[in-house]
DNA sequence: CCGCAACTGATATAGTATAACAAAACAGTT
DNA sequence: AACTGTTTTGTTATACTATATCAGTTGCGG
């Protein structure tokens, strides 16, 4: 039996660094972009690569849209929250340890077996509620 | 000055009923799907029936399912949680006063603004994990 | 060497969502 | 009734997100 996980391969680490680089969510779709001059074509490719960053907890998807970040505690394994900025498009990452055990609190009443947990706050960094970004968008088209 | 919102037009009160009798979510395509002998045969329609829904509080987008959901406490307008079997399908929405209370808290320290909250939980209900539904999936295709 | 598991390439297709423009419905006002 | 602004709908086209499938490859343990 082998203990530890498998290294990460090539595409896997080039979508890694990317995501790192990028330091905000980026698209299966922008990833695919980025790599086409590396020679890799194909959607799958892109989104089996983030299926083992995710699954090893190396970057996160952001469900509400629809995107990838790195994991910015990849140390940690506990449950991840973010914060995201509708204005500059930054991300915060946060454990918030107050809020899992409120949330296993509600397994425990309701029985609700809880295997994935998606906490996602929309808004305005403090940066950009001061600075009067008050109705910017990102866009990434 | 007008108190009230305007009524729901018959395209919307038809989607919120559909939302209702599902009661599970639906895809915006689902959706269209069974308004197809209705008349309504563009994607755009039902999305914009849904965008009203949704503004008004009486349907909640589960980002995590690209799908939507009647509301079932329309009443409350405080943050609407979410535990979503994936064996049954079948959504709980919980408001859960003391988890929003911990959400405003970060807001505070940290600056954030919240607009809007996301909070998903994804695994078994009760039922499902008593029942031996152990690994089944829902699939709507 | 063999077999297994993970990864990739490639093509096709499915599923989700919006842009843009024209037209109609509606409420409130004059 | 005519005017105005807002909302909704119709329609076409397109963009964006994600997976199915099958064949081929690579790495490693037995």
């Amino acid at each position: 039996m082998s203990s530890g996980r498998r290294p990460l391969s090539q595409t896997q680490e080039r979508v890694l660094a990317l995501l790192v680089a990028a330091g905000k969510p980026l698209s299966a779709y922008d990833l695919l972009h980025l790599l086409r001059h590396e020679g890799v074509n194909a959607p799958p490719t892109v989104y089996r690569a983030l299926d083992r960053l995710v699954r090893d907890g190396l970057a996160h998807r952001i469900e509400s849209l629809n995107a990838f970040v790195a994991c910015s505690r990849p140390h940690h394994q506990d449950m991840a929250s973010f914060a995201i900025c509708d204005a500059c498009g930054v991300v915060a990452e946060f454990g918030d340890g107050e809020l899992q055990s409120r949330l296993e609190a509600l397994s425990e009443r309701t029985g609700f077996q809880a295997e994935r947990t998606t906490v996602e706050l929309r808004g305005r960094c403090a940066a950009c509620a001061a600075h009067g970004h008050g109705h910017g968008h990102v866009h990434a088209h």
